[in-house]
Order: structure tokens, then sequence, then C-alpha cells
DNA sequence: GTGGTCTAGACCACA
DNA sequence: GTGGTCTAGACCACA
């Protein structure tokens, strides 16, 4: 029952507005090379679900990486992991 | 051979198109009273999942719906049954 | 800076959807005289490849136009500039 | 200027009826493995142009392969490579 | 070889 | 968390 606990994002251990907390974890997905520039982000409703957040959450979220550079959007293809310049 | 049929939404025992179909069906449940003048159809999703259908097809049938003035759909907020004239 | 303006198509310098942006355009080339009464518009596709948007894109604005009498569509056979009133 | 002729479908190097030639064609394909099961066949429009030949010798030889039962179409899916019995 | 239907699924504005 | 727009592309009926 001890164990491990799972590498997961958890909003709770942290402060600060959820979709910050998100956008973090998302980022790292990318800094540290899980998510490979080209790669198309799973859809928002997907992220929604996985994460347990609420779309809007995903969508502030998005965002916020989109401000940082870090992916790209293409209306109705998807967000995409950005090539570092 | 006995039993009760199944009470369901069934494209394959008509003709025409599906889209036409959804639309007698949803209308046949607000005409029997099943759904109620004021209530808010369940979601074009919900709807889609329910019935094995595209997105599309249920965007169709509503939109008889609507031109029919069965129904009143607000952007943001859902599809209602609309109250008889 | 000189040097003839492009004459073309360009969604980017308008606010709107894009399937009333070009139902605009392709009421333009009909109002101009461009299209003249009787002549067949190209093909969907050949309009999505022209324009660069989806087919359901094209099919939008066709219905715009359809709705304002500016065009008739014969089904399997294209459809064609109305003639005026 | 001679060598090898291309491996290639040639309509001209037999006689019947077009969409009776290409369906032996595609079904060779399928026969000799280049086109495994499941697989799902290029598109109508694909095909058409590929051979050159029009979109519907390419539903008619389609439809061959779908009652010799070595293609199964799912609407709005495609047409994929059946599964031998 | 056209317009139509249909699938699947993306993001977006708005509430 | 809804309806809307938009992409991409499949097969189908009809002429």
């Amino acid at each position: 029952m001890s164990g491990p606990a799972p590498r997961k994002y958890n909003p709770d251990n942290k402060t600060g507005y959820e979709y910050e907390l998100l956008a973090e974890h998302l980022a790292g997905l990318i800094s540290s090379g899980e998510w490979i520039p080209g790669r198309r982000m799973p859809g928002e409703r997907s992220l929604a679900e996985e994460y347990g957040v609420a779309l809007d959450t995903v969508r502030k979220a998005t965002r916020i990486l989109r401000e940082r550079g870090l992916v790209q959007t293409l209306k109705s293809k998807g967000t995409f992991v950005a090539h570092p310049d």
C-alpha cells in the first residue's frame, strides 16, 4: 500500500492557478523531450479528461504555452510542439 | 421471437437519410411528450454518442427540428424544446 | 509598396467567418458581371482548392448565395448563376 | 529505349471492360500480398487519378471486388482489404 | 464528375 | 460545457 507515488500531474501538491500548473506540467513534457517538436498535442477534450480538469483550464494552459512559443496552434488541425529556435 | 421489441432508434429499418430519420425520431420524443416544452435536449455530443452517428448528422437533424419550430437553439446554452403555439 | 495589389480573396484582411467572406467574394463576382447569369460556377472541389478552404466552407458559402437567390443548384449538375428577377 | 516494360496496369494490353481490368489488377495486388488484409485501399479519387480512369470505373471495379468478398466497404470510412476466410 | 451525406475530430466564442 | 466553424477526406446517387 506504500510504494512509489505515481509520477503524475497533481494539482493538489502546489499552489497557484490550476491552468498555470497544467501549463507547467505540459511544458515539462516538452522540455523533457517526452513530447518532441512537431508532435501534435492531444486534443483539448482528451487533455481535459486525462487530467480531470475543465475544458477552459486546458485552453488557458494551452494559451500560456502558445505565448511562450512552446506550441503552435493551427485552427481545426491541432496544437503542435514548436521547434526550438 | 417473443419478448419486447427493443424501443430504439433503428436507422436500418427505414429509408432516407440518417439525419432525417434521426430528426423524425427526436420529433417523436417531442410529440409524444417524452420531451416536454422548455426542456433542454441532450448536447450534440451526447446525442451523437447515444445514437452512434457523427456530430454533423446530429446537427443536421437539429436544424430540421429548428426549421419546423419544434426546438429553439440558444448558442452556448443548448437546444430547447419549443412551447407549442 | 507600389505595384498592383493582388486581386485576390484574402480572408485575413477581414473579420467574420470564412464562409461569409467567401460568399461575399463570390457574390461580388456575380454582381460585377464577372460571372454572368446562366454560367456554371466552378465545382465545389475546385473552389475549395482555389481558395484554400475546406469543402464544407465552400458549401456553406454556396448555401448563402442560394438563400439570397444569387445562384441555383441542380443536383449532380452544378451550381449556376441565377438570372436576375 | 527498349528494356523492360514497366510493371504497371495497362488497359491497352487487354480486351474487356476497363472496370473489369482494373478489378483484376487490384485483385492481383491483394492476392499477391501487396495489399494486406485490413489495409485501407486508396480513396476512389486517388485511384481514379493514379490509374487515369473515371471515378465510375473505379467504383465499378470496387463493386466487383466487394462482390467477390475481397474487400469490404464501410461508408464514409473507406474500403478495406478483407481478411481471408 | 457533380453536389450530397457522413465520419472523425480539431479549436473557438460565449456563457 | 454548449453550439459553431473548420479541416480532411471517405463513399454514394445521379446525370
